[in-house]
DNA sequence: GCCATTGATACCCTGGTGGTATGAGTTCGG
DNA sequence: CCGAACTCATACCACCAGGGTATCAATGGC
């Protein structure tokens, strides 16, 4: 037995194979020939007394004890990386503190949170990681951002979390379009039109893992998909600070009575130890509970 | 840059020298030569574009990178082992539910825990896993164990736990004792008495990482321990459980004033989707609530 | 100032890792 | 029923990464 402990290296392949369920395409995928990866697949099982896939000429199929290692293979993988990004980030001559969020979705809060966050004394510069839906979570999992802002529900396995707002989604849809006569939609009346993503309306963010490259969002950023909210061939699910962000003239927000209220949450990694992580996440939760008390007193006192 | 990413055995070299802080002695824990573990660290710095250590031909620090990296390293590691622990058990020909616990340190509660979870459907055969003090959640983050039965406080990262009984602690001591005339004793009545572990008896059980060998502690099984406190040659904290199932003539127990209850609890990674550990805890959380219960019957009508 | 200690450098060599060519089994069309 | 296409496995080869040995160089203690 030449065993002893598995590679980084295998199970990356490991995980190319069981994601693609093809030798040949999960070797272009690595970059290699296919005859090398299926060897070092057979290696892996044999080390690990254990087979992996049930191999027809056909057809590749995962087994139980491969479903298994799928799951703790990525979750070894990302703690790789991490561990690479991070000491990287921590060996820099100018440390700072790495912010992931999608553009323009912090509850408008960002600015306040950023100037609380500063005056605080173990603050570190701070610098922001602009990234796609739902691809914060993955960021700090793989050590390349150290906090996040992020809409709930999220894929939270290895993070921790604390809510901070919570607000409507409104619907974006062209001025023209006949639905702005109404004052308040439901699900039912937007069914069949298109969103941004590509897939016809069924509400709610894709829950998969996001390995789709970005070529299949026809929009990633959120200029882009106003634009094709504008011309009528998309409608497009923001909460209402995004919208209060986006006013303009070709677009009408409207409400949706029966889509839940989304939640922005900051979220940082569980074994976080840094006091900048410390500060950013009590700096959020702050000027969150400032912004709470400030509707509350609205709504209390209508004439002050 | 031929870096793309870290692999398995770089980190294994680096925790190493980490932790000894000294290449010849890392170099002869890893069973190689010094030389080319120190070109592995130069190429896993020249890697990460990170200083990791500062040498002299006299001293090895970490730099605040290295420190940085050490944490990661160890629970990537940790993951990595996981990884391959839990593809050989799911892939073996009888799965089992493999459960670490301390011999004898389970409350009492493991025969009937076992009963509750062997009548679920979810159950699996079960497989004790028996380890020192505190071994219990490195198992479990390591993938040698699916659930456990751990002393509160415990090294919690990476794992999700449920409290099921406190107990008072005790300590033992040898019927010639003369402090065995007193019915309740404190800590500073105890004060330089030797504990099982060596050192003087400060309180509570050692807290750093376990990696010493066995042969350090001088008594490794609870017999051989309680043979030690029955000559008289140390004394011994045991919650309450423990005591009663040693009732030996030359030993006896007394109530400690100032030390905290101890906590048993069942614990299990995070990431654990098995409904064999799902039944286990539930298993594990009505037989404590069952018992809690008829403990609360009794002090509440001492004369049914 | 000499010696012991310890990390770095130089050099060699083995074995693992990847490439190419080809075989063998399965499925589908005719 | 046969052949073509597809796909994974086997055989063999080549390269270099990773480990060993010998030695140097720098530092600190006596």
């Amino acid at each position: 037995m030449s065993s002893g402990d598995l590679e980084v290296r295998q199970l990356r392949y490991f995980v190319a194979v069981a994601e693609e369920l093809h030798f040949g395409r999960a070797a272009a995928r690595l970059g290699m020939a296919q005859p090398p990866l299926s060897r070092s697949i057979r290696e892996l099982e044999r080390q690990l007394g254990v087979t992996l896939f049930e191999r027809t000429t056909r057809q590749v199929r995962l087994t139980a004890a491969g479903e298994v290692l799928l799951r703790d293979a990525r979750t070894a993988l990302e703690a790789v990386t991490a561990a690479a990004h991070r000491a990287r980030q921590a060996g820099s001559a100018s440390p700072r503190l790495r912010i992931a969020l999608k553009a323009d979705v912090d509850g408008g809060l960002l600015p306040q949170i950023l100037h609380t966050y500063g005056a605080d004394g173990a603050s570190l510069p701070s610098e922001l990681v602009l990234g796609g839906f739902g691809e914060q979570p993955q960021a700090l999992r793989d050590g390349i951002a150290d906090v996040g802002l992020v809409l709930c529900p999220f894929d939270g396995r290895g993070l921790d979390s604390e809510p901070l707002l919570t607000e409507p989604v409104l619907v974006a849809l062209a001025t023209a379009d006949p639905l702005t006569a109404r004052t308040r939609l439901s699900l039912a009346d937007l069914a069949g039109r298109k969103l941004p993503g590509g897939s016809p309306a069924s509400h709610g963010r894709p829950v998969e893992r996001p390995s789709r490259t970005e070529a299949e969002w026809p929009a990633s950023n959120l200029s882009e998909i106003f634009s094709l909210v504008e011309t009528g061939s998309v409608v497009f699910f923001a909460p209402a600070s995004v919208a209060r962000r986006y006013p303009r003239p070709g677009i009408a927000y409207r409400p949706v009575s029966d889509l839940p209220d989304a939640t922005l949450a900051v979220a940082w990694p569980q074994e976080a130890r840094s006091p900048a992580v410390a500060a950013f996440v009590r700096a959020a939760c702050a000027v969150a509970a400032a912004g709470h008390a400030r509707t509350e007193a609205l709504l209390q006192s209508p004439t002050p």
